[in-house]
DNA sequence: AAGTGGTCTAGACCACTAT
DNA sequence: TAGTGGTCTAGACCACTTT
């Protein structure tokens, strides 16, 4: 199937893709889509080894670097798997490898207008054995915890709790007050800013609480991001965890090859 | 606060951070390891400029193109942002950028021994509107319809159903009931192998018949996890949906500095 | 030994931003 | 105008795999 004249025919005629070298668009993202779309023809199929490294620079006239460049990022879209000494492969898709990104939660991040923040409690409390777990500190030390509910477009939308490391040096209550935008929320905790956090999503239902103040059904499906954020002496700062109905919330991605125009990386 | 003495001693002393020409690891890592480290200890704070590129090549004395990879590796981490003509600067945590990976699924993709997948299922349905919508064909078209229960560890894990177009042209229905490894699942739908998948996770509860296959309580908090596979030719070939007891699957993932070992890319 | 990918150099030119 | 990041060249050497 692969070695008759007809299909020698049609390799030819896509290796002749050639690079508009006056486009605006980078040299290595156009040989990017050209290997893509090889790939999505089915003219490379998933085993097939790419034309080696030297070998594209003579067909497309470019250097080394341009074409590593290339593969490298076929490589991260995990379209490809490059092997030291053996060549490159086309991969197969990997459906393990799929990422997805809170940016279904980004539009209302951002949307300064239509996302308002409402703290329903702002208290101290003495941690018990997992919140001093969680915080790496003492059971009975001091903690503030905070209950938030996060409005989109005037509904509630994501129901917000977390403990805080209590500090007498820095007044933390009263900046965490000030946080009526979601997006500051995340920036820092208090006045020192953060390293890093830890994500875990699970799925959950909707307790009594949270449901009330959801407005949603009790027992409905739900989301639950629980988070650590670190301070820059990677120290816990605080411990936490959003609630945000099923239904107003899903994650998607694309895994393989997509179609849409190359992004600028 | 930034100006002082003693923080410009310290920042000498950071900049003294050398690159070891003798180390295995590649320069790129390195340069990339000592921004970190200068990020991660407080000393270059969000919204701080990076030295620019030209003053890192003299720095460390590397060529252009290294100092380049190190920040572009650090910018799709999401640690800095570049802006031509103005610099390079210090992200603060992008919280939404936090990606998850199915790779918490790999392990049992992965386990040939202690995963088995059985069929519980396969027969020819016609399409009805959901169906023929999701997969792009005429209402009253012929569908297989295939259920799956997946075991790990001789426990089931994950009920998986789905609709495979119907071609009398491709034997399907032999070859998919001979994958046992869940694996090879993903890889093909009957011979034809996929280009490229869409996948969707929202949060649900299990319904009468997944809670008695899946050994678990109704109205249990699950992840429904929702695909449709596309062949060559972008026409979808299978459209169907995982489902999973949320207390056998997360997600986790960590957003901003990590300090493990950067790996390879 | 020959071919492959992985790293790196020492420049170049360009587009963009700030002054 | 000077400085910045973005792209690109035309080579080099190395480690690894296959023959």
């Amino acid at each position: 199937m692969r070695g008759n004249r007809v299909m020698d025919t049609v390799l030819r005629m896509e290796q002749l893709q050639k690079l508009d070298r006056n486009s605006y668009a980078p040299r290595y993202a156009q040989l990017v889509r050209i290997l893509q779309g090889r790939i999505a023809s089915g003219e490379l199929r998933p085993g097939d080894r790419l034309p080696s490294e030297a070998q594209l620079c003579k067909q497309h006239r470019v250097s080394p670097m341009t074409v590593r460049r290339a593969i490298n990022i076929l490589s991260q879209l995990g379209i490809v798997v490059t092997s030291q000494g053996r060549g490159t492969f086309v991969n197969s898709i990997q459906f393990w490898a799929a990422t997805f990104c809170l940016d279904g939660l980004q539009h209302v991040l951002e949307d300064e207008k239509g996302t308002t923040v409402k703290i329903l409690e702002a208290s101290i409390r003495l941690a018990d054995e997992r919140v001093a777990g969680e915080l790496a500190i003492r059971t009975g030390q001091r903690t503030i915890y905070i209950r938030r509910l996060i409005y989109s477009q005037a509904k509630p939308f994501i129901y917000h709790r977390e403990y805080v490391i209590y500090d007498p040096k820095r007044p933390i209550v009263e900046s965490e007050m000030n946080v009526t935008s979601l997006k500051g929320l995340f920036e820092r905790v208090g006045d020192s800013t953060l390293k890093r956090s830890t994500l875990t999503i699970e799925a959950t239902v909707l307790k009594e609480e949270e449901a009330e103040l959801l407005e949603s059904p009790v027992q409905a499906p739900a989301f639950r991001l629980e988070h650590i954020f670190y301070d820059f002496d990677d120290r816990p700062v605080s411990w936490g965890w959003f609630i945000c109905p099923g239904d107003r919330l899903r994650f998607t991605t694309v895994v393989g090859i997509r179609d849409e125009e190359l992004r600028r990386r």
